[in-house]
DNA sequence: GCTTTGATGCACT
DNA sequence: GTGCATCAAAGCG
């Protein structure tokens, strides 16, 4: 599949739903980065849910300046850095205040494949570029400058690929990286998707 | 202030 | 599978 530039870019309403809704709906959505250094898209692949009262939700202990954009209006980014190394990068969902979001864990690429490789080093093997939230934003080049931009109307964006998903083909299992509430089960993935980051 | 930890990734064994 | 780079927030006092 090649981008046309035509397709339908994804409506704030989207985004208006339950963080768990909207993760699953993710799948197969394309993101796009227009950057000064050009264009970069991929196929969202792997998705995780954070929900208000989720103890693992960077929003339960209440709005601070790192997560102050998961407080704002559903339809924009929430991208924070983490490990001292990594970018992550959310979609923010639901209710504005609420603080709930979508973490996108992984991409399949889908433009821009030089440019991705360029940005994460000649010895990057395909299948990892951007697999996994760090990878995804360092092969998009997504970083804090983006954190709180709508997702409609910046050069960081969603668009419809026409590509659907059948509820046969998500994979639904417990989340990644976290210690609290790693039980709940709102990680969602293409099965036998080969850009997803873990089985 | 000072310590701990984290929604990670990569090199190495 | 294990160890670690790296640092900003959060938590504590």
């Amino acid at each position: 599949m090649i981008l046309t530039g035509e397709e339908p870019v994804i409506p704030p309403e989207f985004y208006h739903a339950h963080p768990e809704q909207v993760a699953r709906e993710l799948l197969g959505k394309v993101l796009v980065h227009r950057s000064a250094y050009g264009l970069t898209a991929g196929i969202i692949v792997e998705t995780e849910a954070y929900y208000q009262g989720d103890p693992a939700c960077h929003a339960t202990r209440g709005k601070t300046r790192r997560n102050a954009s998961m407080f704002g209006s559903p339809g924009h980014a929430y991208v924070y850095f983490v490990y001292g190394n990594h970018h992550c990068f959310n979609a923010v969902t639901g209710v504005a205040g609420k603080g709930e979001a979508v973490l996108v864990r992984a991409l399949e690429p889908l433009e821009g494949l030089e440019l991705m490789q360029q940005r994460r080093g000649d010895s990057c093997p395909h299948r990892r570029l951007s697999s996994g939230p760090g990878n995804l934003c360092s092969a998009m080049a997504i970083n804090r400058e983006h954190d709180g931009v709508s997702l409609f109307r910046s050069s960081l964006f969603l668009v419809n690929s026409g590509k659907e998903i059948l509820p046969s083909d998500i994979a639904l299992t417990t989340r990644v990286g976290i210690s609290k509430g790693k039980e709940l089960p709102l990680r969602f993935y293409i099965r036998n998707n080969p850009y997803v980051s873990r089985r």
